[in-house]
DNA sequence: CGCAGGCGTTCACGGGTCGGAAACAACCGG
DNA sequence: CCGGTTGTTTCCGACCCGTGAACGCCTGCG
């Protein structure tokens, strides 16, 4: 999760906007203005000018800050680290990236095309590829309580699911199953 | 929980007690003097002279972590003991340096990259060292209710086990430690 | 109505890469 | 001298990702 620089009080609006949606958020005070009223352990302040280490220092501390909050709408950071509702998972590149795209219209629906392209920029492998991926996608984001939903002939897309915890047994992959 | 107040660097010791002790505390930086490394949510600090309002500001938003967090956040003291939740173990040098590595950013991925730097900052041995001590420190951390997961081909991540107690011998593997 | 084909799902498998773990040796301080 | 720390080598298993193929469901056409 990217900690988003905002200038205060120019880019007022722009801080509402990202308070709203939840993102972390570093305020850039221009000398002689109060800090605004806090109580969101996702947003910090720090003076201008200000040293380059300082900065870093308040960067760092969101972000961490921002790792430990529970996020309840899902957020896959640049590491392919999914997090939603407490929980998380780790994508592999192609996965997280087909996520990514899934997730830019979460509830809406993302034609195969889109999706292909997300997951290889480079060009597309085979037809298969896509479909094998989106099948382990399922099993992985089960374990998030996300639910990849086929739209015949349209696209797919994803959804948080209602319902109970999912063991790790009943998602286990059959590759490592099958060793035998 | 009140929010201590300490002179840095000239009160360094008590910085470390209360530390150790998990009391949130802010930071009085003398003019010049870079931040200390933090990673620690329960730490903040202000550069003095600095205007009464945003000392205030500062001393609110840690008290509303603390308020939040005090759940026993894990705390590395400068001779390699990690304590977190009233229990405790010792680190040996190399580990006690990944260890702090990971507690700065605890919940997001630490790549294996970063991790040599913090282990060898003189310059990091052959490339299977880092390994190794990985699974050295996994042992250790098991004892006081930490794990570090896999983030394949991105690194290492530093979170807490949820459930009951968990003995030295239980290191899990990969797939099973995914929670449910 | 019945069936072929489109479309999607799932399984199996193989090659390549990466991390885990054991075993061993060197070292250090008490 | 001994136990704990550190580094290396080496092998094994897990994971990633593409392919081929079998299967099932739905649709539309004859």
């Amino acid at each position: 999760m990217d900690v988003v620089l905002v200038r205060w009080p120019a880019e007022r609006q722009r801080r509402e906007r990202l308070r709203a949606a939840g993102d972390p958020r570093l305020l850039l005070l221009e000398p002689g203005v109060a800090p605004p009223d806090g109580g969101d352990v996702l947003e910090d302040w720090i003076r201008i000018p200000a040293d380059e280490a300082d900065l870093l220092d308040r960067l760092a501390g969101l972000e961490a800050r921002a790792a430990t909050t529970l996020p309840v709408a899902p957020v896959l950071d640049d590491d392919g680290v999914l997090r939603v509702g407490g929980r998380w998972v780790s994508l592999p590149p192609v996965e997280a990236r087909i996520t990514g795209a899934l997730l830019g219209r979460l509830g809406l629906v993302v034609s195969r095309d889109v999706l292909g392209r997300a997951g290889w920029p480079e060009g597309a492998p085979g037809r298969n590829a896509l479909d094998v991926h989106v099948l382990r996608l399922r099993r992985r984001l089960s374990e998030v309580r996300l639910a990849i939903r086929t739209v015949r002939s349209r696209g797919y897309l994803l959804e948080h699911v209602p319902g109970a915890s999912v063991t790790s047994a009943s998602v286990r992959r059959q590759e490592d199953v099958q060793q035998a």
